[in-house]
DNA sequence: CATGAATGAGGGTTCATTCAT
DNA sequence: GATGAATGAACCCTCATTCAT
């Protein structure tokens, strides 16, 4: 795990090291928070989950606030992540979209804790000062991939005439309710839960007449 | 509900105060909850939005779960009770979503803050024994009318064949992605909201070629 | 039960009533003392019990405190009435402490619930101020009267020469502890036990060789 | 008890810090109750008197039962192991009662404080869920001891035939009469208090005629 | 870097008491 | 006299955070 040829030695390697800690803990918070709850997620909890010291959780971490931030982001950059190179395949508007809904899913699909703990997170816990720690309506970066897909959609007539903002996030909230779902309906198939969110997008956005 | 012809006063004014307060302490909750998130919603900071002492709310309420549950079903009920002619109004499955399209979007941009500290309870908030108010999918129920509602609309040939409750939850989830937006931007048209949501589930539900 | 030719009306009649809410709530409290124990013991449930509002037990006592105080006062005027005709039946000081003992069993086996609460109260129970209700080996005015037989009898011969004092308080802590057991191990034949202790102080007062 | 070679240091010292800051809480809870009753010993003042914050009561106890078990069982245990070079000096079961209520009264005399609490708590105190800690009559066990010598004694013929269990609770009730006198009475004699209990059992117990 | 003992604010809850009705 | 809504203090407990070791 430690490689060999660096280009300097402790320094580097220290990094290494705070990483994977920062890794670890990051874990156990979202395994804490998915198994029993934002409300049962105390530092405590998460620093025995990951088999460390509560101290060490807040030596790697700011705060409580850093590293429910970095769990949701953690989760949202691996989403990003898988999801990439089937969207990047896509050609068309089209394609792209029904490309983000079954690659969206698929990847709730392999990681429902994951998902989990991030809605426990930006939808229960508070941060601080008060306030949210990703404010509602603040996954607005994330719709606004949509929106330009489909503005771009809409200009080369691939799709009708519709407020791409509605589009965006209705298309956000299809996905946002599945989790929760998956979570306490384990036997729903998310695959054809995804062909029937393609087959509905492609209907909602196809222009009249085709 | 409330009888008309009533002996008298006393038993009936105490119910009648008992009532208010609650409803007073209900509203307070979900002011500060629909402010401030679910996390600055101490029994404290109730109490004094609601301008009482805070043991002024443990006597109205068992405990801060129910007055959690309560502020809900205050919503909830107040929800089905503003949409309830709208719908009924409906005489086919296609108007039938349109209604309740409309109607529910309609009390959404009547009561905004409502329906924030609703999402904020329901997706956030931890009762004292651990798991959630509403175990999360448990808008079943709500959505259940709406796979009713398809399932008519299928058989009589109004909808296309689509997975009924596919369909409910995307539509659930268009509607509760709204109440956190409006609230963050108050500007956003919600009538036109609504008709966009109507032409989309239009769309998604119609027939191939009707 | 209220006498119809009195003195004379309003003034008596009201002494009359309170004297028996007084009774009826000395009475409800000492019922949910001796099942629930002292700290469940609430105004509220002590209220509730008697069937009246919590506010009635303030009117009626000066505080909790008082009420305390009336619960022991009342069972020990009880059992000091219940045992005074056996113990002034006695002619000679071991009759008189047999009567004692015989009596004072008798009354605990005959109000083991009344017992229960005094204990209760008289051990655990905590005024306002600190301290206690009865402060402990405040029950010497209770211990002297047994201290006065022994000198008596040892005054006559009846008894050997032994510390009254400690003696006196040997019998008392001998009966105290009935009741606690009496309560849990209702199978305990209390008539018997008193004869053992009759015949266990018979031999512990006794000169050497009467 | 305590291991004589280890390997060392560190996790021994914190093992001991740990150690000293229990036995430290567990001695200012005694104190406090022993001086204001079981109904003054909040955490907050027990914490004050230990010259620490209330925080780190609830950090070294998992709550105030366990505390004020821990409070009882620290008396008992200390109470045992005075007591029992004494006892088992002894050869004969009358020595041995002698034994048993010297090497009692002394332990007494020497932590009146002490008994004082555990009297407290074992009488007065409510653990969270109800019912008693030690529920009462569970002093059975330490009486047991005694029932098992008396039995002894009688099949040697060393005492009379009495109920061992009414003789053995009677010498209980005896001893735990002491310690609330004693705080009240510092000046009573308990050497010689020891002695009259001696004779006092000693004619209780004799055969009749020896 | 890591530890875990200690802090202290704040959480929800209970409850004796008061007082307008 | 009686009610019960309201108070406010005190309770135990949790927990993010700090810091000497």
């Amino acid at each position: 795990m430690r490689p060999e040829n660096e280009p300097e030695g402790q320094d580097r390697e220290l990094s290494f090291i705070e990483k994977a800690r920062r890794t670890q803990i990051i874990g156990a918070a979202a395994a804490v928070i998915a198994e029993d709850g934002i409300g049962q997620a105390s530092l405590a909890r998460i620093a025995k989950r990951a088999g460390v010291s509560k101290g060490v959780v807040s030596y790697h971490f700011a705060g409580k606030d850093e590293l429910m931030t970095q769990v949701v982001l953690a989760v949202y950059e691996a989403g990003a992540h898988a999801m990439a190179p089937a969207i990047q395949a896509a050609t068309t508007p089209r394609e792209h979209l029904a490309a983000y809904l079954r690659s969206n899913v698929a990847y709730i699909a392999a990681n429902p804790e994951a998902l989990r703990a991030v809605i426990e997170i930006v939808s229960g816990y508070s941060p601080e000062g008060g306030g949210r720690l990703f404010e509602p309506g603040a996954d607005e970066p994330i719709a606004d991939h949509l929106v330009e897909l489909f503005r771009r959609g809409q200009e080369d007539g691939s799709f009708r005439d519709f407020d791409p903002l509605v589009m965006a996030h209705t298309v956000r909230g299809a996905i946002d309710v599945i989790a929760p779902r998956a979570v306490r309906h384990p036997e729903i198939d998310l695959a054809a839960y995804a062909e029937e969110l393609v087959a509905l997008f492609d209907a909602a956005t196809r222009g009249e007449s085709p």
